[in-house]
DNA sequence: CACAATAAGTGAATGGCTTTCACTAAAGAG
DNA sequence: CTCTTTAGTGAAAGCCATTCACTTATTGTG
């Protein structure tokens, strides 16, 4: 139950306990397994004081921006075959969500600061130049792939909130009818989240750019 | 510096000084001023003590809740004068982003629970209702929605990063050269988001909705 | 109309969180 | 070999959400 360390724990260890990238994996990994980030939680996954942490670290932010280039990391490039503007929309797509889906918890926390770890930076690049390949308007290339990053995480929220948005029990029919039917509708019928949305992005988003 | 209530504080006021609404609203004004919420200073707001919350709500996550329910109540519903389903998706879009652009920061709290304030399902239940007066295959009308929904939190998102959501300077040019060429695009050629985004939705979802 | 039950406040305490700072001991530079 | 820097520790400060015993007013019941 404890490393075979008999020295004791103070001062400077003689290797290295910790690494941004060893912090950015280990704060990932708690996002997926408990679904929140506590510094002391992590300290004790990684055998180190909370205030380790803040040799490597300016704080939780930071924290969080690692764990952002720690998924991007974990989630292949997909391949983009200087295809047609529609393949590389559903692939760049299909690859968003499929990282996301993998940590709905960070999400909400991924959206409200800037991307600024270099592994996503990259990646992102690695986007624009699909888009330009493709032939996309360059002043559109940002707005397109903010709405593909937007509804991306969007779907991959969903399944975070329980498969369903909208919390109505069997005695509201009458009080949401219209929402209740739709519900219904949806369940009898069931429609595949991910693919309708890349259909509407692939679709609208051609629209918009050739529409330019 | 206090109020000239000579009375004690103690026990039941003779006249009640909170109410579900009343915590609500506060919540609201509080995210959009202070761009959080902290339950001490949401009880110094309303002139009460912080454990006195717990009679009207079970915790945090409720008061998130009734946030929800204020902001749909301030914001208003939209004409929806049965027109087409173009118009009916540009009207969603449009209402649900004035929504959510008042409180940006209330958004990613919002996202992690499902909407349960009578309020917002009542505004969610019109939604339905004008996308069956439109003609929208009922199975399809939640997914829309749902991407309607997202996409207006995206774009409102947004504002709150500081109108990019990529964090690159100057020297970094050389290192993400497709990423930078696309912003400075975009600087030099601006692009309404919103236009944008209500475009690209309004020609997709008329598209996958056709295609059934 | 008395009086029990309930409702709406308070105050104090608990246990969690993030961050700071003086400290120690090893690594690395000159 | 000495000096500076680096990577850990431990304790503490100052937030936060939530609980619970308490007080006082209101409401419902016989």
């Amino acid at each position: 139950m404890q490393t075979p360390s008999k020295t004791s724990q103070l001062g400077r260890p003689r290797t290295p306990r910790l690494s941004r990238k060893a912090i950015g994996r280990a704060a990932l990994e708690m996002f997926q397994e408990e679904e929140s980030l506590s510094i002391p939680r992590l300290a004790e996954r990684l055998g180190v004081r909370q205030s380790s942490f803040y040799k490597h670290v300016t704080g939780r932010q930071e924290i969080i921006e690692l764990a952002r280039g720690a998924l991007v990391e974990k989630a292949p490039m997909p391949e983009l075959p200087a295809g047609s503007l529609d393949d590389v929309i559903r692939e760049i797509f299909d690859s968003l969500r499929k990282a996301y889906s993998m940590v709905p918890a960070l999400l909400p926390l991924l959206l409200t600061q800037p991307v600024s770890h270099p592994a996503a930076l990259e990646r992102y690049d690695q986007f624009v130049e699909a888009f330009e390949i493709a032939g996309a308007p360059r002043h559109l290339i940002i707005p397109a792939l903010e709405a593909l990053d937007s509804a991306a995480i969007g779907a991959s929220l969903d399944a975070m909130t329980m498969e369903s948005a909208w919390s109505i029990n069997e005695e509201e029919e009458g009080t949401y009818p219209h929402l209740f039917a739709a519900k219904k509708a949806v369940a009898e019928h069931p429609v595949d989240r991910f693919a309708f949305l890349a259909d509407v992005l692939s679709a609208g988003l051609k629209a918009a750019i050739d529409d330019d």
